[in-house]
DNA sequence: CAATTTCCATGAAAGCTATAGATGGATTTA
DNA sequence: TAAATCCATCTATAGCTTTCATGGAAATTG
């Protein structure tokens, strides 16, 4: 009996094939492919003779598959359609062979969150350019992705519904007091508190806006002894016990081993999100970076929360 | 950017494509597909052209995938494999095309059982040629099959355990009493059945064996008044008064409405199976047709038992 | 450090093969 | 009977795949 070889199958066969299948003649099928009704034929025909099968019972009205016909156009159906799968994931990691990603974030997210995140991701394409802007206040943050300066934003959560937004980490406010601090509860009381001389970012600082309005939801004076834009001086500065700070303990690391930290008086914290405007056409090389945040971040990629 | 249009993939190139990921090098693969290097350097080329993107990293030692590389091999792998399928399918569709198929059972499954089968095996597979041979005891079903005379048997269950063998059905046996006797229980007594003169099928036949062995069994008296070959005779006496007789219900039907149905004095069937056996390499015809006997008797195919 | 080996790329020519175009047969429709 | 529709077949050709012949680059060897 005959051999069918596998590799003597022709894609134009399979075409062939199919588009009869779907048009119901030769004639049609041939309009469809953009082909001669000879080709047609001819294609058929060196494919049933290949399998040594009849495919198609030709008949005035066209062409009707056979049992056999029918199976083999199903398979041929699905290798078709992973050829488009190929070109398609050809045409993905060609838009990620080039383009830009701009990141904005407020200072801590600078620091702690993203570096290991853009080393990973200027690993695996190293073809997209990568900008961060930073800023001080997280409202700059959603404010410069409204107006389409950045692409991906770190902010606080709940953000505005125009963004897409999803959490990525809850970070507390701690209290830091300076070594020579008389041993004390964790949980500080108001009075405890305000015993030292706080040390702040200035004001229009985002962390400074938050624990303003942390203090002024609990009737406390927003008293400040320094104002200091680097938290890393901020955290010097308690170190050499020119006072104490109220910090996001992100912001705050590395905490030296003999700075002292304790709790606010009612806990309170801050929560980390990434966002995304919701209406906005992203290019792959976005959605390439949100990926990677989230498989730094143990996110599971696709998962995504309007907050 | 570039268009990647999936009609302008060709099929040696994905084989060249998995060939490298498989042997490492382009050399080995041209060697594994007997092929020039230069053959599968120009497939690759071209290919990667076509999608837009690099495909293998080249090195000193081989080629290496890039990620989308591998990604798409993936895909080609399956492609190809698909391809296997569809010419799987046409073997097997070409064994299908001609061929026999040898059947034997005893009467009353040629009468009762087969035709319906035949009908639609026929019906879809008009190249394969059945041949039914018709045997007066099961015994001679079992003996045709072991040497090779029939591919398929219809006989009792249980079956030898040179057999692979599945139930089709259970056939009571009943008695058939005249139109004019004088009411009764469904459930006869000894007494009751030996008020008439027995018909049976002549010594020899499978249904007279069975039937002998059951009165043994019971310690009842073998004796028949008239030996009838055919059933439908039989069934033709009995509806005249002439006696009664000991039937399998299938081999009895179509019973006359004026026939009077009754049961035996201890219930007794018969199991009637489809019996193969165990280790003949049985050509595509012969699974057909026992998927076809399957289909319409209501069995699952693929699920068999051995008995 | 030259020589060798083992990779892959490239360009031109050869060989196939898919395709178009023209024709014809078969069957249905008018 | 003529016309229309559908598919098969034949031939010539354009296009593509493959080979052949070369060459360059990188590792290995003596």
């Amino acid at each position: 009996m005959a051999q069918s070889n596998p590799n003597r199958l022709k894609l134009s066969q399979l075409r062939a094939l199919v588009a009869i299948a779907k048009t119901g003649t030769f004639s049609d099928a041939a309009l469809q492919l953009d082909l001669s009704q000879s080709a047609v034929s001819h294609a058929i025909a060196t494919l049933e003779t290949e399998l040594g099968v009849i495919l198609l019972n030709r008949g005035r009205q066209g062409a009707v598959l056979t049992p056999v016909g029918a199976t083999i156009t199903a398979e041929a159906e699905a290798v078709l359609n992973r050829l488009d799968t190929i070109c398609q994931q050809a045409q993905l990691a060609k838009g990620l062979q080039s383009g830009q990603v701009r990141i904005g974030g407020f200072r801590s997210v600078a620091t702690h969150i993203l570096p290991a995140v853009i080393e990973r991701f200027r690993q695996q394409y190293p073809g997209i350019s990568v900008t961060i802007d930073e800023f001080s206040h997280y409202r700059r943050v959603d404010e410069s992705l409204r107006e389409g300066r950045i692409d991906i934003g770190f902010s606080y959560l709940p953000a505005g519904k125009e963004f897409d937004a999803w959490e990525l980490l809850r970070d507390e406010y701690i209290v830091l007091l300076p070594p020579a601090a008389k041993p004390v509860n964790a949980q500080l009381t108001w009075e405890q508190l305000f015993s030292y001389p706080l040390i702040q970012t200035p004001p229009g600082d985002g962390c400074r806006y938050k624990i303003e309005q942390y203090l002024m939801r609990h009737q406390q004076p927003c008293k400040f002894a320094y104002d200091v834009r680097e938290d890393s001086t901020i955290v010097s500065m308690v170190q050499k016990g020119l006072g104490a700070t109220i910090m996001a303990k992100l912001a705050a690391e590395p905490i030296p081993d003999d700075i002292i930290v304790a709790q606010l008086p009612d806990p309170f914290e801050r929560v980390i999100g990434v966002i995304t405007l919701t209406d906005a056409l992203q290019p792959p090389s976005v959605f390439a970076f949100l990926d990677t945040i989230k498989a730094v971040w143990g996110g599971k990629p696709g998962e995504s929360q309007a907050a």
